[in-house]
DNA sequence: TTGAAAGCGCTAACAC
DNA sequence: GTGTTAGCGCTTTCAA
């Protein structure tokens, strides 16, 4: 816990202005290298380090030769800007930040695919976290990332409407706001009004309701929802989106048929399999998620249940397993990627440096459509466990 | 590279020729509220900022009453610490980089994740760019992650020798090295022996001398390596491993079983289809990883050849897609997630924070070993194309 | 076109 | 235990 700076041999520490050798911040390895400075720089080169800055930063006329010998100097010590001191002197840090749950888990890894790539573009680089499911993780990472004073803080994926949670989270937001910055919701429902936002969102509740209703056109009634943490606003909504379609087509929901559980594909293979030896009658199955879906495509396969000649699945997502499942899997489309450039753009605006136009609005919403491939057939005569 | 500050990730150039200076980074909206610091905390609490500062690093004396204060009217103000400020007053940023080509690609996302949880068991939080591919944008990453003065900064990924790039991310080695950080390659070559770097590989070669090997014992010779950019260091390795067991069994390799191309899935989807119809004989697939294999996969279903039965199929670095396969595919694993996590413990040492003891060594290389699963079959008396 | 100097917010000697 | 104070490296008035 000590960050002990190694310090000053006082004898050098106040002749000339440019007083400044002694070394700090060592390597392990015995090195004595300093990091080159302005202040090098500028002496380097004869000039001020004003007149650096100038040369670095082109938003002031400065001689060519003068720039010449400027950029020389620099080459040969090898400065590189820190980009901290920089940031403290008033420039923003043009970073931004986001939180996902797992960087491997497709969802996540597109919408931060799309966040980094529009960060890319306004020159920002992009910090992430993974918090793994665990709210306090969360939490504890949008603070870090405000400490570091990025431009935005997005957080991604379905929240659970706990009450401290929630209004903890409110007051970072609030906290963030009053400093300029931004805390983006990509994929999670509004904290409330007291709340300083900015929100992406998908028409989950939509995408339920059109595969739902695809699945009972083609006959299917007795639909098994599959996976889903039950609390998570995702699974909510598009529970709410499949229940909403079936009350539509006068069929009742048969909470037996509600399976929710975790967004794993393991869970998917696992109370799959439970259910197809002692659970009750099903013709169609909606996996939470095409992960889950993967899961219970093996617990149909091993059971010797076809796809979708006996059983129709289907999954939500669409991200790429979906095309490498036989029979390849309808599914619902979420414009992913989108969602990350969004929720930069809503943040800090478009590309560009100073972004004098205003950004986007402060929420919007993207739609979702199912992609129909080879795993809904018309309902036969049987069901599962027959 | 021109010193200045490189922008050439975006499409347009920051910074604006004119001034853009006025209105000190603002947010947008009106706001007015600054945000706190130490001193606003210290004249809340009636203390001075220094021990402020202590009660926030808790690593200095302070009352009972004092500290209580101080958090009181932390807690207050809302205030949050500034990064910046304390890695300029002399603390490490506590930072790691990481550039890889693809945050989608599985390859890429397990390394990310091993990069991260790593980084963040040692309280670092990770700045993750995509070069996609592109030296120059690699190169430009590294300097941004180096003006941030990350802890370290990975690279991660196969590389071509290309003589003016492996130079100049060597002279960043160095710089980073001079400053205190480190240069880490992961999975690809050392850059040569005046480049301060530290490495972390893993038995790309003997992976694929494992696997076709196991082809080769099934009675295959005629084995089509499929896939991968040529020039790459990690196709480079592949080939070579596959080579080495090829002659080792007294096989010589035929120029036109070796089609190399790009990582895609669809390269591995059209170059199959392409040969399948007009291409050399061969009884097994050497997909170049497991992404080729999968489109492999799609276009020897298509044209209705069977795997393993007609064809065999293998691929490389056991991404989750293997198992998902039909049949799943035999391939070769890479203890990717192990690979990110060393490259950090190799840079900036165990988790805690004053690592006086000296990190792990300068380089290591990983083992890999083959997963069989069920696209080997033993050679029949077909080819494709019969 | 250039220079001098005042901070930005924080940490760490060094007093007291 | 606590306060004073001198920077850390950069940007940015304000002068020249």
């Amino acid at each position: 816990m000590n960050p002990t700076r190694p310090q000053a041999l006082g004898s050098t520490t106040h002749n000339s202005p440019q007083g400044v050798s002694r070394m700090r911040r060592q390597s392990t390895a015995a090195d004595g290298q300093r990091r080159a400075t302005v202040t090098d720089v500028a002496r380097q080169a004869g000039v001020s380090t004003a007149t650096v800055s100038r040369v670095m930063n082109r938003n002031y006329p400065v001689a060519e030769a003068t720039r010449a010998r400027v950029e020389a100097a620099m080459r040969d010590l090898g400065y590189v800007v820190n980009a901290h001191a920089r940031a403290l002197a008033g420039a923003s840090g043009r970073t931004v930040g986001i939180i996902v749950n797992e960087l491997i888990d497709p969802f996540y890894a597109y919408i931060a695919r799309g966040v980094e790539r529009e960060a890319a573009l306004g020159g920002r680089l992009c910090l992430v976290c993974c918090a793994q499911g665990d709210p306090q993780r969360e939490l504890a990472f949008v603070e870090l990332m405000h400490e570091r004073r990025a431009d935005a803080v997005i957080v991604v994926g379905g929240s659970v409407a706990d009450r401290g949670y929630t209004s903890e989270l409110a007051r970072r937001a609030r906290e963030l706001d009053a400093g300029g910055s931004k805390l983006v919701l990509c994929g999670r429902p509004p904290l409330g009004e007291q709340a300083p936002t900015a929100a992406v969102e998908y028409d989950n509740e939509g995408g339920a309701f059109a595969i739902t209703d695809h699945l009972l056109m083609q006959g299917h009634e007795r639909i098994l929802y599959l996976g889903g943490p039950p609390k998570l606003s995702t699974t909510r909504d598009r529970l709410a989106g499949h229940r909403r379609a079936l009350e539509l087509r006068g069929v009742t929901p048969d909470p037996e048929l509600t399976q929710t559980g975790t967004f794993s594909r393991n869970f998917g293979y696992r109370r799959m399999t439970e259910l197809l030896q002692d659970g009750p009658e099903f013709t169609a199955v909606f996996a939470a998620n095409d992960i889950v879906a993967a899961g219970a495509a093996q617990a149909l396969e091993e059971a010797g249940v076809r796809v979708p000649e006996d059983i129709s699945l289907v999954g939500y997502d669409d991200i790429p397993v979906a095309q490498e499942l036989r029979p390849r899997l309808t599914t619902v489309h979420v414009p992913l990627e989108e969602m990350g450039r969004q929720a930069v753009r809503l943040a800090v605006g478009g590309g560009d440096e100073d972004d004098w136009r205003e950004p986007t609005a402060g929420a919007l919403r993207l739609g979702t459509h199912i992609v129909v491939r080879d795993s809904v057939a018309p309902r036969s005569g049987r069901t599962a466990r027959m």
